[in-house]
DNA sequence: TTCAGATTTAGACACTTGTATAAGCAATAG
DNA sequence: CTATTGCTTATACAAGTGTCTAAATCTGAA
């Protein structure tokens, strides 16, 4: 991303930003990623192409600024990260919401674009992501005599396959359900 | 992929598929996967663009084959299918020497490319899928109370997990500390 | 309000991509 | 041997990519 997300941006900036962003959720919900071009992309949002390169490196820097953008709502604050033993759960259901919230999103994309494609795969390594960033700084792994990132590293993992088997294979579950699901297969008490 | 693998090459399209892959993994060992186009990897093989077509739909296609090719190690033997119970393990050590068979390829690779990069994703997703084929046709899950292709996914991307850590981000490890990795992860005789 | 510094934009450049066509070549069956 | 079939190759095409320049425009602090 060629654009500083931390410092606050002006006020065009943001309208560039919304643009592109919007642009891209539109198309992606209208063709394979494939073939979205940077051109189609720039005439859609009235920019010049030279605007696109100002702000992100290529397409998949803006897909990756998109998943950004939904990710937004997930709000890993401070507040929670002390009682730890539950804050795999409590940030399992933050994703499990912002999955369930976009599911419309999801859908349409899986419509046009492969299970193990590169967009999915985009979309499914930002949140891992994410939430191994989330989970390395908020959960005491001491029990378990295994280092400590790998654990969380399977956790992450987990998480998601939890969520993608929900959400992108539609095998529909609820929280309780999920629940149930990821503690069996992380057999949770063994490491919090 | 363009070429059909399954029927038997002629001895010209054993030639060409082997100049393809050779140049794509010298390439590989000295520069990141975005600056080598297909122009390149047709003048140093010596042939002209359209023949790599006429095999591969691009260079993803390519690399893929190369990973095929480094597969091809691993054997899939009807013979051990039977004795279910032992099968994960036993396949898990045929990734691992493959891993460790192919290091010096593997370190080349990370020089120049992203952890998270697109390369080495599709070299982890097609092994990732490799020991799924595997596993969801030889282990029994029957007894955890969860979907089976569920913990066929989860084993696999365990296994990988598990590799990942030992040969990618060089936390060296012999195959009796990688199993007692994998046992506590997965907490074994939950499942098998 | 002004002006210096930053951003945006038009246009061009060298390069890559994937496809299509038709000519050339090689192996095989009759 | 030769006709047929299928693969290889030369060449061209329309499109896209990422970078660069210099001019235009905006913006915030004085």
């Amino acid at each position: 991303m060629k654009y500083d997300l931390t410092k606050k941006p002006t006020r065009g900036a943001q309208r560039t930003l919304e643009s592109f962003s919007q642009t891209m959720f539109k198309l992606l919900s209208e063709e394979p990623f494939e073939r979205i071009s940077v051109n189609k992309i720039c005439d859609i949002s009235n920019f010049p192409r030279a605007t696109f390169y100002n702000y992100f490196d290529d397409k998949f820097d803006l897909v990756d600024y998109c998943w950004y953008v939904i990710a937004q709502e997930i709000e890993v604050d401070k507040a929670t990260e002390v009682k730890s033993n539950q804050s795999l759960i409590i940030y399992f259901d933050r994703l499990y919401d912002v999955f369930k919230n976009n599911r419309h999103l999801l859908d349409n994309i899986l419509q046009y674009n492969e299970f193990s494609g590169q967009l999915v795969n985009s979309f499914v390594n930002y949140f891992k992501d994410k939430m191994q960033t989330i989970l390395s700084g908020s959960i005491d792994y001491s029990k378990a005599g295994l280092p400590v990132e790998l654990i969380a590293d399977h956790c992450s993992e987990t998480v998601i396959l939890v969520l993608k088997w929900i959400f992108l294979k539609h095998h529909d579950a609820d929280k309780r359900l999920a629940h149930t699901y990821l503690k069996k297969l992380l057999n949770l008490d063994q490491f919090i």
